[in-house]
DNA sequence: TTTTGAGTTGTTCGA
DNA sequence: GTCGAACAACTCAAA
């Protein structure tokens, strides 16, 4: 290869100079590069990326157009099919080669396949490489052969056979090649008419700084006590936040495994919640795997059994559950705080997804959907898999008899109320006993604390210990023998 | 091949 | 108020 043949660097999922081994590999190549975001619209089967996640992207594009100016390059943008797009580039700059990191979703590995055969058709130089995963899904197999469909051995064998490879540092000066780029502005991807951003801008700083910010934030407290700590979304600082940042590659994996270890290392971090917080990851990692090897993991069923759940349809329930309309406070505060901030407490996820799916017997889709839209962090593996979960129609699912009571939940990890009278302001003066369920109050408690049940906070949607009856009923049925309808 | 132990995150009831 | 058992059965992973 000649050192003056430029390469192009198509960033995708992995929006950072850092620990980036397709940037590396190109740098490393010696001659310019041409570094491009491609606004695809050649992904026919991929759901587009939902309005919250839009609103971070423009953030991060931006943030990384930033880090390559300030290193003397430049960020190309383009829309359009993504093969057309890299060839008219070629032509453009004199580009023999092709570099990018790999993603796993179907629709974008197919999409990625036939685009790197037809460049080697033409006698471009490609190849992939792997920044948004500890292990690819591939990787692991169990002793007979298969992907791993528990999570608890996944994490033995992972933690047991992962070695971090060598940090790459980001490149200190680059030199790009000129080519026309279209502007971001004429993106749209922040919401206008109304601009319903004002609570995101005011929680997350977007960008590869903004997400070691915020790793180097977690790991200078929040991460010692973070076993027990992480359960409670009325302790400001208790889990690290990354998720918006991972979802975009602002930062990888590879990066947290090793400083967190590096931390346990020195005796920096309380060694079980370092487990704890790895083993997070690595639930991330097991969803990816999910996905892979089975492309509808966002659309059916993972255990057939369930496709004869007699999930319901009811416009209204669900219309209020999205809202944060439910008459259950902590369902409504973590279904607001999503709204207003674009990102929910761990805890508070799977509390809401409980409800949906167990009280209000809706079907989990109709959450993932929802999430996918409104999360910044909504991640096709993660948000998938962890809504099956949640339904017990995942992987490694919970048992079907365990309902989260919302009240006992409430009471016990948003201890001190704080995160309902944060987001459902409306209750902050009923007093601790009543402040997970209102509409159990003495009349003359509730007037005191100024609330007016089904006006100034709505009546319980649905009664618990029936609704709960009501799912453990429809469970049954995915137990029933084939044929027996 | 067969067997065995185990499996993220809970709730309720009754002693 | 506290504590242990029941809730169900099945699939997975590994010996």
């Amino acid at each position: 290869m000649s050192i003056s043949t430029p390469t192009i660097v198509w960033f995708r999922e992995d929006l950072r100079l850092s620990d980036n081994p397709a940037l590396s590999a190109a740098v490393a190549a010696g001659g310019p590069l041409v570094c491009v975001y491609i606004r695809e619209t050649d992904l026919d089967d991929a759901r587009p990326i939902g309005a919250a996640a839009q609103w971070w992207l423009d953030k991060s594009l931006r943030a990384l157009a930033q880090g390559l100016e300030s290193r003397g390059g430049r960020l190309v943008l383009r829309t359009g099919q993504s093969a057309e797009v890299l060839a008219d580039l070629i032509h453009q700059t004199g580009a023999r080669s092709v570099v990018w990191n790999r993603r796993y979703s179907a629709a974008e590995q197919t999409s990625d396949a036939r685009v790197k055969a037809a460049l080697k058709t033409d006698g471009i130089a490609v190849e992939s490489f792997n920044a948004r995963l500890l292990l690819e899904p591939w990787h692991l197999k169990t002793g007979a052969g298969s992907y791993y469909r528990v999570f608890t051995p996944f994490w033995r064998a992972l933690r047991a056979s992962y070695v971090p490879a060598p940090p790459l540092s980001a490149p200190e000066r680059l030199q790009t090649c000129e080519a026309p780029s279209e502007g971001l502005d004429g993106w749209g991807l922040h919401p206008t008419t109304p601009d319903w951003s004002g609570g995101f801008s005011g929680a997350w700083t977007p960008g590869e700084d903004g997400a070691h910010a915020r790793l180097e934030a977690f790991l200078s407290g929040p991460i010692n006590g973070y076993a027990e700590t992480r359960n409670r979304p009325d302790i400001g600082a208790s889990t690290s936040r990354l998720s918006p940042h991972l979802r975009f590659g602002e930062i990888g994996p590879a990066q947290i495994w090793r400083a967190v270890k590096a931390g346990v290392e020195t005796g920096r971090f309380d060694e079980r919640s370092a487990e704890v917080f790895l083993s997070e990851i690595a639930w991330r990692e097991f969803s990816y795997v999910l996905l892979h090897f089975n492309p509808q993991l966002a659309q059916t069923n993972y255990n057939p059994n369930f496709d004869r759940m007699p999930w319901r349809s009811d416009p209204a329930a669900l219309s209020a559950w999205q809202r944060g309309m439910t008459g259950y406070p902590v369902v409504d505060a973590g279904m607001r705080e999503l709204w207003h901030t674009g990102w929910m407490h761990n805890r508070v996820r799977m509390i809401v997804a409980s409800f949906l799916t167990k009280h209000l017997l809706l079907p989990w889709q109709a959450g993932e959907a929802w999430f996918w839209d409104t999360l910044l962090d909504a991640d096709p593996a993660a948000n998938a898999a962890s809504w099956q979960w949640t339904a017990g129609s995942g992987a490694d699912a919970a048992p079907y008899f365990r309902v989260f009571n919302p009240i006992t939940q409430g009471s016990k990890f948003d201890e001190t109320g704080a995160y309902v009278r944060r987001w459902c302001p409306e209750l902050a003066r009923v007093p601790d006993k009543f402040l997970h369920s209102p509409f159990d109050a003495p009349p003359d408690v509730l007037q005191a604390a100024g609330v007016t049940l089904g006006k100034t906070y709505p009546k319980p949607v649905v009664e618990h210990a029936a609704a709960r009856q009501r799912a453990l009923d429809a469970y049954k049925m995915t137990k029933e023998e084939q044929g027996a309808a």
